[in-house]
DNA sequence: CAGACTTTACCGTCCGGACAGACGGGTATT
DNA sequence: AATACCCGTCTGTCCGGACGGTAAAGTCTG
């Protein structure tokens, strides 16, 4: 395994043990096995750590995305059905994605741009070229980023029953417009 | 204004202008007009001080929603109406428990303790005391939880508009449970 | 040899926290 | 009324340690 490689995931371990605080170019350094000199050859600085960690999350998360929603047959929203799969339960690119953000933010916000303006390339395909109601839509992406929050600070997860729950109620009201009276009833 | 007021308020101004990493002891009672040794009379550490933050910030975010919901005049769902009109637009009191609860989860995760626990008490309110289906009930939480986030991290925010599209979208789907197919036909 | 990679040693800064008092408004004692 | 005392509030300064980053030298490989 590339150094490089080994010294990005070092960092997330480090943050998913340790909180966000003990993220430490010693710490990274050490539990990766290099020096602090060779960590810093690989990235120049803490930034530079931070803008590889979310580079190499977000792609993982782009290309994983785009391989869902090509599985998916479906007339419509096949993006928006692809992205609630994404978060049926907390994967490991998921989780991830988001100690990243939470370290990007910690640290400086504008690390967080290219993030940004992936989410809003997500947002434009959900709007325009996924064949879907706009509302519905910004539905899906909210829903699925909502449910990523609470896992992110833990703050009263919802079991994997409602979990999957909600966001069958969410897919069916996605994919079968007209019906939305017996996805209610059935969601009884 | 009590000095331990200023000091919480010189806090939250510091993360929203300057954001988690440049929340020290030294600019927080600088711009509190007091000296450090006054800060750590009234906040003895600053893991205090983010406990302090948080407690005041959830209770005011507590109090508001419990009068929003008593001033909501429905059969069901009172408190998830309120939960959702309450992310409407991001409010003051909204944006400064993001950056409260971003701040804990950048120095210390376990200061969150205590705002999980007013969390779970929000959702066992909204599955048990607001007379709404378990799933409407958590996707009411799921949806305000999720433009929370997209606003604390700047995450391709949608409109005025779509915003309150969406929660519309919702509010209809919680209230009036069995005429849905309106509330479908009505979006487009 | 050259260049990619890694190490060791070191530095300046910043930060959280400790500490020793100063100030000032009560309050009790005389 | 004057004195002495206390205590809540606040000040300014100091310290030890951790942290991000630099510099230069060394190693391994083609």
């Amino acid at each position: 395994m590339l150094t490089r490689d080994r010294i990005l995931q070092a960092a997330t371990e480090v943050i998913k043990q340790e909180g966000v605080s003990s993220l430490t170019l010693d710490k990274v350094a050490a539990r990766a096995g290099v020096s602090k000199g060779g960590f810093l050859y690989h990235f120049g600085s803490k930034d530079a750590l931070i803008i590889g960690l979310l580079n190499q999350v977000m792609g993982v998360l782009d290309t994983e995305l785009n391989v869902l929603a090509d599985g998916i047959d479906a007339r419509q929203g096949a993006f928006a059905l692809a992205y609630l799969e994404y978060v049926q339960e907390p994967t490991k690119a998921a989780t991830d994605t988001a100690v990243s953000i939470l370290a990007a933010a910690a640290v400086d916000d504008d690390l967080l741009d290219s993030t940004r303006a992936t989410f809003q390339r997500w947002q434009d395909r959900l709007r325009h070229d996924d064949g879907l109601d706009e509302t519905e839509a910004l539905l899906a992406r909210v829903v699925g980023d909502g449910l990523w929050l609470i896992d992110l600070f833990g703050l009263a997860p919802p079991t994997a029953d409602e979990r999957r729950k909600v966001l069958d109620l969410v897919s069916n009201l996605i994919t079968d417009h007209g019906a939305a009276r017996d996805l209610v009833d059935s969601a009884e």
